[in-house]
Order: structure tokens, then sequence, then C-alpha cells
DNA sequence: CTACTAGGTTGTCAACGACAACATCGCCTA
DNA sequence: TAGGCGATGTTGTCGTTGACAACCTAGTAG
């Protein structure tokens, strides 16, 4: 059909219309002020349409938290493809890049790692687990090479994250000054390698 | 007055009792669930009157996360203060007692690092600065002590905070299983210091 | 060609936050 | 000690929202 039609009785593509319009929406006034009612208005259909496309409100939500944690591994492979060989390099651009998404995204990254996804547990767990997987990748590959003690790679994994998720959360909650954050990246990954340098 | 009158037209306590009855529903179903009319009535009073104690919504909110950081403090403080004398005992009783606090009251945890409260942010920099002026004093002793390589005490304990503050976030979001928890607090605490380390 | 179904619509309800206008009451001063 | 005034509560109302039910539309499969 052509696209001179003025509101075909089917939209076509609202489910991914409201997601992108709920993620600018999220970026612009955070998930608080996000309302469904509104995503419909901008889409250009009834208020009640988006209800066959997410069960509630939260089922929004969840799907832009899983879509949040896709995009957030696309960004750190990105990132890890264009750096360095050494672990150092490697570790810094990985951190660099976490921090970027998660200052660009706050919101977003709000709503990936709140507490209580009533339902969608499951499918936030195995959304989460490409990134998580992709450090302790790094990891067993700095093992391999001598540079970082052996041990479970999963908990040293684990350790990273945290803190990459805990300057992201120190950052957009402006207890840590933005000035301090370059400074902070670098501290992490340093103390992070000498900290886990074998013997 | 004797306590028997019923509803006297003044409550008297409003704002203290608004935030007991806030921080229990808080805890029971979760900051985007707690609905000032559903306090007002807890309180016995009517709908508007919170009105008087709170500007809205957010100003509630705010009043409910600067109690937390006051809280999180002592907490801190009193875990310090049952701690042994050797620094590894004292960051890993002041990590552990974090982390205790952050899964007891993950929602509040939430709202203490909302990113955006609108008005509050100086106030709330304020409420966080006690907790981080604990971690800064528990390192510049280790540094005195020649436990810890010398450097900025606010660059270390930012990564301290972040690394506690990151742990909470992920066993909150169900991305760390319970059971890893008590493993991964004592690595963290290892790693800290050994990447901390003097030489 | 007809029925089924995915997807979209209208209408309605109860709850909420915000606000304005009014009531009560303790305290301070003239 | 009268009276007024400010802090604190109340009633009433408005617009918005999420959820739901009942109905409509059009593409598709038999």
């Amino acid at each position: 059909m052509p696209e001179g039609d003025q509101s075909p009785y089917h939209h076509g593509r609202l489910r991914q219309t409201l997601l992108a319009a709920a993620e600018s929406a999220l970026r612009r006034r955070g998930a608080d002020q996000l309302s469904l009612r509104e995503l419909a208005r901008e889409a250009g259909v009834s208020h009640a349409a988006p209800r066959r496309h997410f069960k509630d409100r939260q089922a929004l939500l969840d799907a832009l938290a899983v879509a949040g944690f896709e995009r957030l591994e696309r960004r750190l492979r990105s990132a890890l493809s264009e750096a360095e060989d050494d672990l150092a390099s490697r570790l810094k651009a990985t951190v660099a890049a976490y921090i970027r998404f998660a200052i660009e995204d706050a919101a977003l990254l709000e709503l990936m790692f709140r507490r209580k996804h009533r339902d969608g547990v499951e499918r936030m767990i195995e959304a989460a687990a490409g990134s998580l997987a992709l450090l302790h990748q790094l990891i067993a590959q700095g093992q391999e090479a001598g540079e970082l003690a052996d041990g479970d790679p999963e908990h040293v994994g684990m350790l990273l994250f945290a803190t990459m998720q805990g300057i992201a959360t120190l950052v957009n909650g402006d207890i840590i000054e933005p000035e301090l954050l370059d400074g902070l990246v670098d501290s992490a990954v340093d103390q992070f390698l000498r900290g886990a340098h074998p013997a």
C-alpha cells in the first residue's frame, strides 16, 4: 500500500514504533514519566492499542531493558574489537565503553538492573549473560597469557562487572564528579590488574 | 491530652508517621507503587494532608533517600566499631554491612542513587558524604600503617564504594546468585587489598 | 467466499497527584 | 484576656493514567 494513506486501520509496525518512542521518552524524561497513552499518541494510535503488544506498562519496560542489554553487549564487543591487543588496553576499552553507555542511557541502565522484574527475571538474566560472558572470556584470555592469576573467571568477571556498574551508578547519581571520571576508570583497571596479578 | 481521643483535628506527628509508613511501604512494594493517598489513609488523615509536609511525591521520596543515607552511615560505623583492628577485617566488615543494608532495603538503595533528584541533588550528595568520609578515613589509616599504597584516598575510596554499590546492584537485580555473594565479598576485599598494596 | 484471528478502536472505571478554598486550633501579643 | 494569625488538616475538584471489556477491520487460510 502507498505510504500516503492517512492512518490505515492497522499500523503494521506498532510494536517497534512504540519501543523506539519509549526509548526516546526514557532518555528525555525517565521511566517514571513514561506513559503508555503518550506513546500511543505519538504513534498515532488509540490509547488502548499498545495493550495488544505489551500486557502492561511493566512488560514494555522489561522489553526496553532486554533491548538495552543487547545494545550494551554490541557496544562492548565493538569497543573490544577496536582495542589494542594487550590486556590493559582491552580492559580499559571495555570499561570505558560501559561507562559511556551508562551515561548516555542512564535511565535505561536503571531499568536494566531494577530489582524485581516481576515476570521477566529469567529473560533479564539471559539478556545480561552475553556481556558477562564477554568479560569472562576476556579474563580467561588474560589467565592463559599468564597476566592474571588463575581462579574462577566467573568470580573475577563479576567483580569487574560490579565495579563498572558501581562507577556508573555513582556518576549518574552525581556522587562522582564527571571530571574525576576518566582518572577513576584508569585507576579501576590498574588496581584490578594489580589485584588480580599472579604472585 | 489523653490518647483516647479519636482523631484530633491535628495529627501532631504526621511527618514522621508518613515517613515511617513510607519506609515500610517501600520495602513491601517498591517506590513505584508508593502512593501518597495510601500513606494518608494509613495515617488516618485526609488525602491532601501529606502536602503540608511534602511539596510533592518526589519530595517525600527524597526525604526517604536522605534518611536512608543517614541510616547507612550509622550501620557502617557500627559495623566498623565491632570489627577487629586489622585493615582486612575492617574492610570486610564495612563491605559486608553495606551489602546487608543494600539487600534488606533494596528499593531504598535504588532511591538513594536515583539519577536526577530534581531539586535535592545537593542534599543527596551531602547525605552521602558521611559514608564516603568513613571510607576515606579507613583508607587513610591503611596508608599511614603502610598497608596501602599512597595515593589520593578519595580516588581509592570511591573505587571501593563503587565496587560495593555494584555488587549490591547485581545481587538485587538477580544477576549475582545469593550463594555466590559471600565469596564475592571476600574476593572483592582481597583483590582490593592486593591491588592497592604498596610496591 | 467465508470464518478466523491478529491487531486496532471506543468507552469506562477507579486511583492518583496536584491544587484551591475553607476549617481548626495553639500560641503570641496588645 | 481577646483576638488574630500561622501552621496544619479537610473537602472538593480536575486532568491524567493504566487496566479492562466489548466491539470493529482486514488479511489470510481452508
